[in-house]
DNA sequence: CGGGGTTTTCGACTTATAATCGAAAACATG
DNA sequence: CATGTTTTCGATTATAAGTCGAAAACCCCG
């Protein structure tokens, strides 16, 4: 039984856009030597699968700023590595714009657009993890795990940005956020750019925790509160 | 490893309503004889864990007919059952309204709201289960799995208010499945009841296999189709 | 065979939410 | 202080869901 963990996080490009990258470390010994694997091992014989996956994350590529960690499936095809049978559990992980931890040599992030080779399953799993991470972003509060602690609207539409792989309208994304309560002004503002302009201000999530927003209201029985 | 499934199904109550139930079988030995457990078994070593699910219910329960079969987790804690570690992978099946297999013996139906006394930790593994069937019925077109092959408006209304909890609005159900295409009338009616009553219009799924409806069209891209 | 009872179906309206657009606000620079 | 830039937000339109009630299509009974 070991865990696998796609963690990923959004960093800054040449032309001020994001890109949603992966955390890989490059295997030296086969099988796939040379090939890009995710982070992850053997769950302990007095952890379960989570404290297992925070742990490795800690350990391996000292990442300890893990702001969202969630189960995204089992793979347990009998052939999915070499050798005896090995299950494994996987893990979607977000990083904030901005909280990159110093990386071991051999660790990587690479853009989840143009991945290297990928050892064994591990592309698989990064794009579940993926699907997944884009799914919640539109019913979750999700994007708290991936931005900053403070921000602006420009820049959560950045993230989410690169996180769903398509533009985002920034009206939208303040309206919608704000009716669901999951955003709120600090009141202070940031610095204007050095083109100048409006400086903008300063937002928040409210609750740093893993919120669902009912999908739909639909079906809904006719006396519940909205 | 092993595998549990909670497998859940609507059936008649008395007063024409229907009733959630998951599949359950009676404990003879220790630990927790007596009590109601979900069954499972050991993953075998040419299988995944999916495969083993459907193996088990076909061995364990003679059912070889569930309609919908899903991962909902790993449930990993050291101390989840007692003695030597055992890492378990939950799923949620579904057998549709009146395909009941016949049950072998100390294995019974029993109303998701009113649990009997349950084996370890089995009983939140269920409620996990129910939590997602609810959850899906509301962006998915799941309900296939619960409903019979042809049916009435009124009967899928029966069973989408067993599995929510609560009462749905017909007219709202009928134009909200329509909408998003995964509804349509066969063309033949069923018979009224004995109280008379304009005939009902069978009502078929057109897919069967699990289909979600984007959850949001939030932060939709300029261009992209509806 | 026509009226009253029953169930289904669907149109019409209201409300809620999202998408789009453009103008106003608030800053920097020359 | 005029001009350009970026942010913010109000106004409008579009889409989806919730609510209501009437019409449709059948039964039974007198």
């Amino acid at each position: 039984m070991e865990v696998l963990a796609a963690v990923f996080t959004t960093r800054p490009r040449a032309d001020g856009t994001l890109d949603l990258d992966v955390l890989l470390w490059q295997r030296a010994m086969d099988p796939d030597a040379g090939r890009w694997a995710l982070p992850g091992g053997v769950v302990g014989p007095d952890e379960d699968v989570d404290q297992s996956a925070r742990r490795q994350l800690a350990d391996k590529v000292d990442l300890t700023r893990v702001a969202h960690l969630e189960q995204i499936g089992v793979f347990s095809d009998p052939g999915r590595v070499p050798g005896a049978r090995v299950v494994a559990t996987g893990f979607l992980g977000l990083v904030p714009l901005g909280a990159e931890p110093s990386l071991p040599p051999d660790t990587r992030w690479h853009p989840v657009a143009a991945l290297p080779p990928t050892a064994l399953d591990h592309g698989g799993i990064t794009g579940r993890a993926a699907g997944r991470l884009r799914a919640k972003l539109s019913y979750t509060n999700i994007g708290f795990a991936l931005a900053p602690a403070e921000f602006t609207l420009a820049t959560l539409r950045r993230v989410y940005a690169a996180a769903l792989g398509h533009d985002v309208d920034p009206t939208n994304l303040h309206r919608i956020l704000l009716r669901r309560g999951m955003l709120e002004p600090t009141g202070t503002t940031a610095p204007p750019g050095p083109a100048g302009g409006r400086p903008a201000a300063l937002q928040r999530f409210t609750v740093s925790e893993l919120r669902v927003t009912d999908p739909f209201a639909a079906f809904r029985p006719p006396d519940r509160p909205a």
